[in-house]
DNA sequence: CGAACCCTTGACAGAAATCAACTAAGGTGG
DNA sequence: CCACCTTAGTTGATTTCTGTCAAGGGTTCG
């Protein structure tokens, strides 16, 4: 890998607090690779040999059955992915496929797993953020159930926007079917809801958002902290250090 | 706590590999406590100061959003629930309340962190009961955005009669509107697929549960185990010990 | 015995998926 | 540079699904 990339990887959460020695053996084991857009990289049901570091690109986690398919999250540089399967050493429950050309570290579960043992504070980082990814799942779920799809589009805008520190205006960050799929919906219901939600204090032109009303968005959505998280969400901009997209 | 107990506990994937003394000493500073039906034990956004292990009884957690709820899961003897907000010492995300009278253990959740910080065993526990969980909330997710409402009741018949070694009848675990809130459904609309079900292999009468043509029922539900897991779901007889409650 | 509460059923309204057609934009290759 | 193809997005018409409201039967529990 290059080395320019090893502070990103080494600032993260998940490896900032491990013993040196310990990391530099863990990456010194790993692959860095570079997949083109549009591959699936990672099927569902497959063994979990590797965890999955984004360094640059994106990549798409999506469930599929009976024919049908689910976006679940898209994963930004730079973070982390399938770390749950790594550890108890079994399939992948997500399929994943690079939305750009993105390059990927590819990190052994074995050695994963080995080194959490000899590492406290390695194992502490795990355990912390497994909480964190089991918490941000449990607030999607409660989003899902408790919420109909325009109140979910709608808090969503407003997430998208506080996570740009409030900005009134952005541009989506994935195309608008994928967004549809990640809010369990079809497209052409985003569509419609879209249109309709201009009474409502957003307008969508093309991948820009621009909010209108806050506060009637705001009445709609009924943002709260305990589905809409104080931390940004699996679809965005979203990781460790958000790369902001903004324009106003 | 009565010391008849202890033992259920200490088998628990989450404690049984840790150090004896250090069990030992969390449970001399926890709290055996019992509290009648119908109480709401946690509510969602308060503080996370107990990691609560259900003795004896039944919890179901569920989420809150502007007068709506939702069942998330309930939780039967002897297993734990809402480690990741003890983890992370964040308010909890779901809401808590007894189905029955219930006895719980309150682990307090600052003696929790500072004993996986110096019990690799437990820090190893702790990491792999997170990934399983989160694991099993991603599968419920898949089933949510995947299926629709009468897939996902045939899934949940065929799911809950594997648990009890493929019977062929068993006795629904929870009243049926908890099963509807946890399906993602209401009660009316569970009313009508129970009916609607009936031409596709099970029966149900009352809160008996008959399944008259495995494979017409498992042609609809398409099961996988990508969803439907290996592992016993959140809500049923599920945990570490299945108290069967079968009769053919 | 009465009061809740669960469950069911019917009628209806609203939400969402589906099917189909059309536009627009982007990329490819001649 | 343009014709062509592919694909995202939109829109309309329609059907299916789901939630809501209301009422009634049955059960449990005080």
């Amino acid at each position: 890998m290059r080395p320019e990339d090893l502070p990103e990887v080494r600032h993260l959460p998940l490896f900032r607090d491990m013993d040196k020695n310990n990391f530099d053996e863990l990456l010194g084991r790993s692959y860095d690779q570079t997949f083109p857009a549009g591959l699936e990289m990672i099927r569902q049901g497959d063994p979990a040999d590797f965890l999955h570091v984004v360094l640059d690109g994106a990549v798409e986690l999506y469930g599929k059955w009976g024919g049908r398919e689910c976006t679940m999250a898209v994963i930004r540089p730079v973070s982390t992915f399938i770390l749950a399967a790594c550890i108890k050493d079994l399939p992948y429950l997500m399929s994943a496929r690079t939305l750009e050309r993105s390059r990927i570290l590819l990190i052994p579960a074995p050695d994963l797993r080995t080194t959490f043992r000899r590492d406290t504070e390695f194992a502490v980082s795990v355990i912390n953020e497994l909480a964190a990814c089991y918490r941000a799942v449990v607030r999607n779920t409660k989003g899902l159930k408790l919420r109909n799809s325009r109140e979910r589009v709608a808090s969503y805008f407003l997430r998208q926007s506080r996570l740009l520190d409030d900005a009134p205006s952005y541009m989506l960050p994935v195309e608008k079917r994928l967004l549809a799929s990640y809010l369990g919906m079809t497209p052409e219901n985003l569509s419609r809801t879209l249109k309709a939600l201009e009474s409502h204090g957003v307008k969508v032109n093309g991948m820009r958002v621009i909010i209108t009303d806050r506060v009637k968005l705001a009445e709609l959505a009924q943002p709260d902290i305990l589905i809409d998280g104080p931390d940004p969400d699996a679809l965005g901009s979203g990781s460790s250090l958000p790369p902001v997209q903004r324009r106003a």
